[in-house]
RNA sequence: GGGGGAAUGUCCCGAGCGGCAAAGGGGGCGGACUGUAAAUCCGCUGGCUAUGCCUUCGCAGGUUCGAGUCCUGCUUCCCCCA
């Protein structure tokens, strides 16, 4: 990045204070477009999955701040490239979906982005394009001669994707090599359908998006710019978005908000002020002070974090009371009934489960297994008593008042069980 | 087309004279210490109706009391030659 570069744009000036920036093609460029107003920007996103996860955090945050400094955001739906398999990945042995799953995770996903853009037909409204709409109506042939023909492969394989691939020898296949053209593609596409001028994406994209711009010169489209977030760690180098129990996903009915929140909540010391910049909107002041705080004092900044994250894929109230539960949970020991339950039938209860199996059908470890060498290191307990004898039974004897029984393994992970 | 090598615990890497639930890492999980952090230290890291039973070393057969280990065929990947 420039270092002498001062953006006069709302939408540069935020990214670049924010730290979403990682690379841009031409900063002028950009900043004299946002300037002019109506910028539209788009990113793409895989439907290969029926929720986002916070993995793609930082893209839908790039696009919410283009909406609120007056740019039109434009979240594309992988759906067309889906449909093909993107090959990038190691394995190969990814399944393909058919139609009705990727319909499916595109509704399911385009309610994660609603929570966080405003769609419409107004100037600066998004909209949802799937690029199947284009990619499954290409002939071969058109393709090739109108599109295929401003494809050097000599640039193509001086690409450090690619050449990273045939250095070391690995297999690149035909339809591997032919993904970036259609990523390529779909930049012009959306630029004749909308006229977007900016294509942002993760540090990995790079090159693909540049291969965009390119095409885009060549097919008679005006200057199209390419902008870059950085490749998300914690400080700690592990890669955002994954903990023991799996992605942490956006949807509700994947991931539970009291769960969410935990996560935000956990952040390490050194990423609280970076994560509150990225993902939450707060005032720049606020978050000078918050990231200030040292020593024990931080922890408010990550609550205030987990809360302010959360309230904006979840709702303020939601929010709140993921707050309120983890507050008498942790700082009071009390048991509240907001924390997430699991049910079990009243009568299997009655005669009698066992505490292993009880953990098990909550989800907290996943066999009899785990949950008897947990035992062993004193991970597991029913309601707040250490478990010592893995053959103890639970009956109707240990609901609490609240009618429930509650289980934790470790000390952060809490169940209740609830007779049914 | 010819020759050589490889595939191991369903997270990854990786040892493995015919007695193996299989060394060692990384990662992950739990415990201690803390602040629901990091760092550090300790323990654990196939499944089950469990002093036992079942399933694992690319796939399918075979030899053997016994196969990750030996033999045959197959699949996939890599290297060298054409």
């Amino acid at each position: 990045m420039s270092a002498t570069f001062v953006p006069k744009s709302d939408f540069l000036s935020v990214l670049m204070e924010r730290g979403y920036i990682h690379q841009c093609s031409d900063f002028e460029g950009v900043d004299a477009r946002a300037k002019a107003g109506e910028l539209t920007a788009y990113i793409g996103f895989d439907c290969t999955a029926s929720s986002l996860h916070v993995g793609s955090l930082v893209q839908i945050m790039m696009l919410r701040w283009l909406q609120k400094t007056g740019g039109k955001p434009v979240p594309l739906m992988g759906g067309g490239t889906t449909r093909v398999g993107d090959p990038s990945g190691k394995d190969e042995s990814r399944r393909l979906l058919s139609l009705d799953d990727i319909e499916a995770n595109k509704t399911s996903i385009k309610q994660v982005f609603a929570k966080f853009l405003t769609f419409g037909n107004g100037p600066t409204d998004a909209v949802m394009p799937d690029n199947a709409e284009w990619l499954t109506a290409l002939n071969y042939i058109d393709f090739l001669r109108d599109v295929g023909r401003h494809f050097s492969v000599n640039r193509m394989l001086s690409m450090d994707s690619v050449k990273m691939r045939l250095e070391r020898d690995q297999e690149l296949s035909f339809i591997e090599f032919n993904y970036m053209c259609l990523q390529a593609y779909d930049f012009v596409e959306l630029h004749r359908r909308y006229g977007c001028l900016l294509q942002m994406g993760g540090s990995d994209q790079w090159g693909n998006i540049v291969t965009g711009i390119d095409l885009g010169r060549r097919m008679g489209a005006p200057q199209l710019y390419a902008l870059t977030s950085p490749l998300l760690t914690t400080a700690s180098g592990a890669k955002m978005g994954k903990t023991a129990a799996g992605a942490v996903w956006l949807n509700a009915d994947m991931l539970p908000v009291y769960d969410y929140w935990q996560y935000w909540r956990n952040t390490e010391d050194a990423d609280v002020g970076r994560f509150l910049k990225l993902f939450t909107d707060l005032p720049m002041d606020e978050i000078r002070r918050l990231e200030a705080l040292a020593g024990a004092e931080i922890n408010e900044a990550k609550k205030i974090l987990a809360t302010e994250a959360t309230a904006m894929l979840h709702g303020r109230a939601e929010a709140e009371a993921a707050s309120e539960t983890a507050r008498k949970t942790f700082e009071e020991g009390a048991l509240t009934t907001s924390l997430p339950t699991v049910e079990i039938a009243a009568g299997e209860l009655a005669a009698g489960v066992g505490v292993l199996n009880a953990f098990v059908k909550a989800g907290l470890v996943p066999s009899t297994g785990e949950a008897r060498r947990q035992v062993k290191s004193g991970g597991l307990r029913v309601n707040d008593a250490l478990v010592t004898d893995e053959r103890a039974q639970l009956t109707n004897a240990d609901l609490m008042g609240e009618g429930v029984i509650k289980l934790s393994f470790g000390k952060k992970k809490h169940i209740l069980l609830a007779p049914r």
